[in-house]
Formats: structure tokens, sequence, C-alpha cells
DNA sequence: TGAATTTGACCTTG
DNA sequence: CAAGGTCAAATTCA
């Protein structure tokens, strides 16, 4: 492993955040240009803009990829001991004694997604419950129905403060089960922009509200890279659906206009939702990736 | 009656 | 020691 220095790699953070503020405002002005394309006195053309945008986001991947492999493994607490490895019981405890015996997670295999409903389509047993400090709702915690059948996928749902009912819900650990409907991909893969998506959040509440009242619950699910099982039979009509928007294209919001968002910890999600970057990294769905936005992103 | 949920105890981690 | 994650007995539901 090479080493980066950490200056080094700070600078580089530094040059991808511009580019990416750089791909962010040609994408407002690309917006603008939809909304109201008979006022476009622009002398650049949208194709021109979807160029940039994908330019600049694609520059940045670079600039992130190129010490995707130098991070210190001490920044951003990727403990990657969540594995058996020096997983040590302290004590051997008769079965019925095993309660509370677990490794708190902080696992890369995990990831986020807003939504107005705790339905993704996977069949789900709830195990506890818990308040959270400084939360005015519980956290669920769900496993897999399947469990017994190996599955050991696992999820916490907790709601939002705010007006709007919202769920966060943390995913751990892929669905290795055969027998649950699969989620559909917010994004499509057949985009050729969605190599690496970056999109930024254009709907409003009011739209949202709009889309989750006519269309039945629809969850809204990001993989993590590692889930080539996503690009499944659905995939073709997957695409016609998001072919029928060309924003999805380049942005690639569904059209419900959730907010997804992929992170590997739970505290970059709520400075990447809080500033409305979405980010989906379909090379870099390890966990070091996300260190480059470990701090003071915006 | 079996499956799912609730809930308090127990345990680990920071 | 507080907070958070998990277990399993008790309870509820279909």
């Amino acid at each position: 492993m090479g080493s980066l220095s950490l200056d080094n790699f700070h600078a580089r953070k530094r040059k991808a955040m511009v580019k990416l503020v750089k791909g962010k405002e040609i994408a407002v002005q690309l917006q603008t240009l939809l909304h109201e394309p008979v006022r476009n006195s622009e002398p650049v053309s949208e194709q021109q803009l979807a160029f940039q945008i994908y330019r600049s986001f694609s520059d940045t991947l670079s600039e992130l990829s190129s010490c995707t492999t130098q991070i210190p493994a001490s920044e951003g607490g990727a403990s990657a001991c969540s594995g058996d490895t020096g997983k040590k019981k302290k004590k051997k405890r008769g079965v019925k004694d095993l309660r509370g015996c677990y490794k708190r997670r902080r696992t890369s295999d995990s990831w986020v997604t807003l939504s107005p409903t705790m339905e993704d389509n996977y069949a789900w047993r709830k195990y506890g419950q818990k308040t959270i400090l400084n939360s005015d709702y519980p956290r669920s915690y769900f496993r897999c129905t399947h469990k017994q059948d190996g599955c050991k996928a696992l999820k916490q749902v907790q709601r939002i403060k705010g007006d709007e009912i919202i769920y966060q819900t943390t995913y751990f650990i892929h669905h290795t089960c055969k027998e649950t409907l699969r989620a559909r991909p917010l994004v499509m893969d057949s985009d050729p922009i969605d190599q690496n998506l970056i999109s930024f959040q254009t709907s409003t509440t009011s739209e949202q509200d709009q889309h989750c009242n006519h269309s039945s619950k629809k969850p809204l699910s990001i993989s993590s890279v590692k889930s080539e099982e996503c690009v499944s039979e659905d995939a073709s009509h997957e695409a016609n659906s998001t072919l029928e928007d060309p924003w999805n294209d380049i942005t690639g919001l569904d059209t419900l206009g959730y907010k997804p968002v992929w992170t590997p910890f739970q505290d970059e999600v709520e400075s990447a939702s809080l500033h409305g970057v979405h980010m989906k990294f379909d090379q870099l769905c390890d966990i070091q990736n996300f260190h480059y936005f470990d701090d003071h992103m915006y």
C-alpha cells in the first residue's frame, strides 16, 4: 500500500469538492434551462450543460479513485473489526444467557435510504426497539424473516424529526435469501452517465407528496454495489421507466422524487442529506471510499 | 395455535 | 457509566 500524506489527501479532497460544487452549479443552470426553455437566451445547450456536469463528476471520481486505496485506515472509523476476527466473547455462557452478546455495528456493508414509508418489499421481522437519545422517535430493529435460511440481512428504521413523515432506514448486510421480493433499484445502470452517479436534490416536498399519493408505497433503495443482483430481470422495464424522464438520466432521481443517500456511515448521511447531495458510487462501494467526505463537506 | 410484535434485561462499546 | 444493539419471555394477532 502506498502511503498518501494527509496534506496531499486533504488537498485532493478539496479539489474534488470544488469540482462537485461546480457540477452542482451547472446542474442548477440546466434545471433552469429545462424549466424555462422559452426564455432560454443562454449560449449553451442542454446537452452541453449535461456534458459539463458529467465531466465534472467524472473528474471528481478520477480524483477520488486515484487515492482510494491510500486512505489512512485510522480515519473515518471503518472499523473492519466487525468481522469475526478477534471477536472475543468474554464468557462462555449458556444459550439462554446469550442476550446482548453482540458487536456494535459499524460495518462497511451498510447503506441508508430515506423514505416516507418503512416498506421496502422485503419481509422483515422486528426484534427490538429502543428510544434513542435526542430523538423524538424510537429506533426499530428488524432482521430478515428468512433468517433461518441463513439470510443475515438487518435493518434499522428511525423516523426523522420533522413535519413530514420520513423514515431513515439503515440496512446492514445484503439479503442472501431468494424468496423475498427485490426492492426496485433507484437508479438504472443502463445509463452511461450513471456509472458513478451523483445526484442533486431537485424535487420539492410538494412534489414528493404528490408522488407519494398516487403511487402505492414504493420503496427506494440504493444498492451498495456489491449487489450484482440488483441488475436483474427488472432491469428492462426499469430502463423504460427511467427513460420517460430525461432529467432522471442526469440527476438519477427517481420519478417519485425520493431522496436516497448511500453512505457507509450514518453520520455522513445526515450531512449529505441535509445539503441535498446524494451519491451513488458504483465502483466505490467499499467503505473507505467515502472517507473523502468525512468532515466539513460544505 | 403458530407467527409476529413488544418490552425489559443483558451485554458491548466509547 | 450512558447509550445503543440484541435476546427472549410475554403478549398480541390472524
